[in-house]
RNA sequence: CGGGGUGUAGCGCAGUGGCUAGCGCGCCACGUUCGGGACGUGGAGGUCGGUGGUUCGAAUCCACUCACCCCGACCA
C-alpha cells in the first residue's frame, strides 16, 4: 500500500480527549474514528491488524477441537425471555421493533441461540462434546463507553459455547479453551494473568477472566506474590484479623452528637474501626435491604447482588432510607424489621461492637450477634483488599488495575434446560447439555497490544498483529534515482511476501515521515534516499532497535525477511 | 443514572452585544527546499450543535433541547 493511497492520516498533536496510551495512539495514527459514543470506525490500518487477531484466534480455537460458525446478531427478544436474560441485561441490551411491531434485540452475547442450533443438532453422547465459535458484532448499550475501544458499545468478540456430558467434559473443555487463550495472548504480546472471576447472576461455577495487568485498567486484580493467587477484586477473597470473642457485656447506648461515619465513630470512642459495625441500605431490584458488615471492611457489591439473587443493585437514595425508618449515620440492625437484613460473616467473630442505635446521634456499645440483632443471610460480601492475607498461604495481598480481554465460564446447564437442549445418555435417559462459554474482546485486544506496546514516539505493533510488516520510506520523492529504486523495492518486498507500507510522498520532509513511521510502528523501517543510494545501500532499523543497519540494495528483501524472523 | 466539562472550517483553538467571525495545522496552485514535524506567494473551505426567546442588532444574554468527553456504579 502506498501512503498516497492510504484512507489515513496522522495526527500531529495529541488528541486531548484521549486519556489512554492505545486510545490516544489509535486516534494520532490514524487507526480509528468515533462515529458516536462507544462507536468507532476501524480504519485501514486497524482492520489489518484485527484482521490478524482474529486468524492468530482462529487458528488456537480450530486447534483446540472448535469449529467456526456465524450467528446472528439481530435477534428475537422473546429468545430472551425464555432464558430470564432480558432482564438480566435490562438496558444494557439494545433492543428495537420490526415494521411488525415485533420486539428484536441486538445481541449482546450468544448462549440463547447456539443452544438452540445444539438442541437440533445435538442428540446423543455420541455427538459430544462440540466447541462451537463466531467472529462476530456484539452489541452492549453500556451506561459509560470509555478508553477508545477499551470500553464500547459495538465491537468485536470471538464467542465460542462448549457442549459436554457432564462435569467432567467441561473440565476437559475449560482447560482446552484456557491454553488456547494463553497461546492467544502470548502471541499478541500481552503478558496477561489468569485470574478468578465472578461468573455474574446467571453463571455457575468456576470462571476466570485473562487481564492485561495495567493502570489503564478497569478491573481491580487482587494477586498472592506467595502463592500465585490472582482474583478479580469482584470475586476475591481475604483474610483480615478476627478478634478473640470477649465476654458478652449489657448494651449500652451511648451519645455520639455530630458523629455520621465509621471513622469518626472510632474517633469519638477511641475504640479500632473493626470493633464497629457498619450498616449500608442498598436497593436491590427496588427493594431496600439492611446490609451490615465490621467497620473496617467494605461492602462488595457484586457478590452482595449474587447473595441477594437480583438484577440491580445500588445504594439507596436518601428517600428510600427514610422510607424505610433508617437512620443514616446511626443505623444499626437492632430492632429492624420489615426489611431484608444481610450480613458478612465478620459480624460474628469478635464481639461487644458499637452499632448505630437508629437513633439520631446516639449509638450501642456491647452489641453482639446474635444476642442483640439477627439477620435473614449471612454470606460473604466483603471485599478484598491489598494488605489483607492470602487465603491460601497467608502473604500479604497485592492490588492492581488491569484489561480484562478474555473470559471464560463454566456455565452448567442453566441454558440447557432453559430451553431444554437434552442428550441421550448410553443409560437411553434424557440429560441436560453441560456448557461453557468463553469469549475474548478481539478489538479490545488491539487497543490492549498497544497499551503494552508502545514507546514516546509511538505504537510498537507486535509483528504478528502488524497491519504491515515494512514501512519503506522513500526520501525526496522527487528525485528519479529514489523514486525508481524505491518504488522498485516496494514491488520487490511483495513479491517475497513481505507486506509493506511504501511512505511515497514527495512534499513530506523526512522528520515527517520518521515521525509518522515511528507512531504508526511498523516492526521494521527501510530507508531509501540519495544518499544511501549513492552508495548502494537502504538503511534497515528495527521499530525496537536504537540504531539503524546499512543493508546492500541487492539484499534487503532477504535481510528484511531474516530481520522480521528475530522475536 | 449521579458529579464535572465541552460544542465556532477536516483537526486543534481564540473570539463577553456592534461593521465582512479569526489564528495555527491540514487542504489546492506555483516556486524554492530535501535525513527527525521546511519556506514564500496566491487560494478554497463556516447552518458559530439545534429550537425558541430578549434586543435596533446575538457566536456572545435567557430558556429548553441534543451530542460528545472526563470521574463513579456495569463488561470482552
Amino acid at each position: 500500500m502506498r501512503i498516497t493511497k492510504l484512507v489515513t492520516r496522522t495526527l500531529r498533536d495529541d488528541p486531548p480527549e484521549a486519556e489512554t496510551a492505545s486510545h490516544r495512539l489509535m486516534l494520532r495514527a490514524g487507526l480509528i474514528q468515533q462515529v458516536a459514543a462507544g462507536v468507532y470506525a476501524y480504519l485501514p490500518l486497524a482492520w489489518r491488524a484485527l484482521l490478524k487477531i482474529e486468524q492468530i484466534v482462529r487458528e488456537e480455537m480450530d486447534a483446540a477441537g472448535s469449529q467456526e460458525l456465524r450467528m446472528p446478531a439481530l435477534q428475537p427478544l422473546e429468545l430472551w425471555e425464555q432464558t430470564g436474560r432480558a432482564a438480566a441485561f435490562g438496558d444494557n441490551m439494545f433492543s428495537l421493533e420490526d415494521r411488525r411491531g415485533r420486539p428484536l434485540a441486538l445481541a449482546p452475547t450468544h448462549e440463547e441461540v447456539v443452544t438452540n442450533i445444539v438442541k437440533g443438532n445435538v442428540q446423543s453422547y455420541r455427538d459430544l462434546p462440540v466447541i462451537l465459535y463466531q467472529m462476530q458484532t456484539k452489541f452492549r448499550d453500556e451506561p459509560r463507553p470509555r478508553a477508545g475501544l477499551v470500553r464500547v458499545r459495538e465491537f468485536t468478540m470471538k464467542d465460542a459455547y462448549s457442549f459436554d456430558a457432564d462435569d467432567a467434559g467441561l473440565d476437559n473443555s475449560y482447560q482446552a479453551m484456557a491454553q488456547a487463550y494463553r497461546n492467544v495472548f502470548r502471541r499478541c504480546s500481552i503478558p496477561v494473568v489468569m485470574a478468578e472471576a465472578d461468573s455474574g447472576a446467571i453463571g455457575g461455577k468456576d470462571s476466570h477472566e485473562f487481564l492485561l495487568p495495567t493502570g489503564a485498567g478497569e478491573d481491580t486484580i487482587i494477586t498472592c506474590p506467595g502463592c500465585g493467587y490472582a482474583a478479580n477484586a469482584e470475586k476475591a477473597e481475604g483474610l483480615y484479623p478476627v478478634q478473640e470473642t470477649p465476654e458478652p457485656l449489657p448494651l449500652e447506648a451511648v451519645s455520639t452528637p455530630g458523629v455520621k461515619t465509621i471513622a469518626g465513630l472510632a474517633e469519638f470512642l477511641g475504640v479500632p474501626e473493626s470493633q464497629t459495625l457498619k450498616a449500608v441500605f442498598y436497593a436491590a431490584d427496588g427493594e431496600v435491604v439492611f446490609v451490615t458488615i465490621r467497620g473496617d471492611l467494605e461492602v462488595n457489591e457484586v457478590k452482595l447482588k449474587n447473595a441477594l439473587h437480583c438484577n440491580d443493585l445500588r445504594l439507596a437514595d436518601d428517600d428510600e432510607v427514610a422510607a424505610a425508618g433508617l437512620v443514616a449515620g446511626s443505623a444499626s440492625a437492632i430492632g429492624i424489621t420489615g426489611l431484608r437484613r444481610i450480613a458478612d460473616p465478620s459480624i460474628s467473630g469478635g464481639g461487644n461492637f458499637v452499632v448505630g442505635a437508629n437513633q439520631a446521634d446516639t449509638h450501642y456499645r456491647n452489641a453482639n450477634y446474635p444476642r442483640d440483632f439477627d439477620a435473614d443471610l449471612i454470606a460473604d460480601i466483603a471485599l478484598a483488599q491489598p494488605g489483607q492475607r492470602c487465603v491460601r498461604c497467608e502473604t500479604a495481598l497485592e492490588s492492581t488495575r488491569g484489561v480484562e480481554v478474555g473470559h471464560i465460564f463454566k456455565l452448567g446447564t442453566f441454558f440447557s434446560e432453559a430451553l431444554g437442549a437434552n442428550y441421550l445418555d448410553a443409560d437411553g435417559r434424557q440429560q441436560p447439555v453441560t456448557m461453557g462459554c468463553y469469549g475474548i474482546g478481539v478489538s479490545r485486544v488491539l487497543a490492549a497490544a498497544i497499551e503494552q506496546n508502545h514507546d514516546d514516539n509511538g505504537i510498537i505493533f507486535p509483528p504478528p498483529i502488524a497491519p504491515y510488516q515494512v514501512y519503506l520510506v522513500g526520501l525526496n520523492m522527487s528525485d528519479a534515482g529514489v523514486a525508481e529504486a524505491a518504488g522498485d523495492l516496494y514491488d520487490r518486498l511483495w513479491a517475497a511476501g513481505i507486506e509493506t507500507l511504501f511512505d511515497d510522498r514527495e512534499d513530506a520532509a523526512a522528520g515527517v515521515k520518521f515521525n509518522d513511521a515511528d507512531l504508526i510502528g511498523l516492526p521494521l523501517r527501510l530507508v531509501v534516499s540519495p544518499r544511501n543510494l549513492r552508495q548502494g545501500m537502504v538503511e534497515a532499523r528495527r521499530r525496537t532497535a536504537p540504531d539503524a543497519a546499512m543493508i546492500a540494495l541487492d539484499d534487503v528483501v532477504d535481510a528484511a525477511r531474516a530481520m522480521l524472523a528475530v522475536p
